[in-house]
DNA sequence: AAAATAAGGGAAAAATTATTCCCTGCGGGA
DNA sequence: TCCCGCAGGGAATAATTTTTCCCTTATTTT
C-alpha cells in the first residue's frame, strides 16, 4: 500500500465516506456485485472501461475496508466471487442516490459546463 | 483549466455527482455554505486544514457547475458572499446522507484498516 | 510608512490515483 | 505445442489533484 504523506482526516464522516466511494470505480463496483456480477472476470467485462488491474486493486481496498468479502472456491479453474458485507449492503442506498441525482442533473451540471465556451 | 486526457463518461450519474462531491474539500464547502458560512475568509477559517487557495478553487468549480453562485457587493473592503443554487440545495440531502453513513461506519472502517498490521 | 484585511491568481512542486505493460501458474482445447 | 481463459501481482509511467509559495489591488488601521 502506498504510504500517505498528508494524514487523513477521519473525524468527518465526509472522509470516511469518501475513502470507502471515492476511487473512480469503487461505486460502480459495489453497484455491479449488488446486481449480482460477482466473479473478477464478469466484473472487468461488465467495467469494461476500467483497465482489469485497477479493478483488482479496488476491489482488494474494499475488502481491507470489510465492504465485500472473498470467497475462493478451490478446483479449476479457479472460481472467486466477491459478495457484499452487511457494511457494504447499508451504504447500497448511498450509491442509489448518488447514482440518482447524477442522472437526474446531468444536463445541468453538462450545460453549465459548456457554458463557459 | 486542466485540460484532461481521459475522457469522463457522464452517461453514469455516479460520475456526474462524483464530478460535483468528488473533489477533497468540495462536500465540506456546500455543507459550510448552507449552514450560513458564505464569505471567503469564513470559510478559510472555517475549513482550516484546507489551503486557501484550494477552497477558492473548489469554490470556482462549483460556480461552473451551478451549485453555488457569487454574489459581488462592490465597495470597500470589497465583500463576496456564495450562496447555494436550486441545484446546490438539492444536494444537500445527499451530501448529508454521506456525512451519516461516514460517522456510522467510522468505527468498523478504521478497525479493519488496522486490522492488517 | 508599515502592516493588516479583503479577495484572488500564476506557476511550480508534491502528493495521490489511475493506467499500462508484462509476468506467474494452472488446465483445456485445437 | 501454442494459445486461450481463469485469477492476480510488480514495476513503472501517466494523469490528475492538492498544496505551497509568492504576487496583485485597494482601503483601513497602527
Amino acid at each position: 500500500m502506498y504510504e500517505r504523506k498528508i494524514p487523513e482526516d477521519l473525524e468527518c464522516g465526509i472522509n470516511v465516506s469518501m475513502k470507502v466511494l471515492g476511487g473512480k470505480w469503487k461505486a460502480c463496483i459495489l453497484d455491479s456485485i449488488s446486481k449480482g456480477v460477482r466473479r473478477p472476470s464478469e466484473l472487468h467485462t461488465a467495467i469494461s472501461s476500467a483497465a482489469p488491474r485497477v479493478i483488482n486493486m479496488q476491489l482488494r481496498e474494499l475488502e481491507e475496508y470489510g465492504m465485500v468479502c472473498k470467497k475462493i472456491f478451490p478446483g479449476t479453474p479457479l472460481k472467486v466471487e466477491y459478495y457484499l458485507t452487511p457494511t457494504g449492503e447499508s451504504i447500497l442506498p448511498l450509491v442509489a442516490a448518488i447514482d440518482q441525482w447524477g442522472l437526474t442533473n446531468r444536463d445541468h451540471i453538462i450545460r453549465m459546463q459548456e457554458a463557459l465556451q
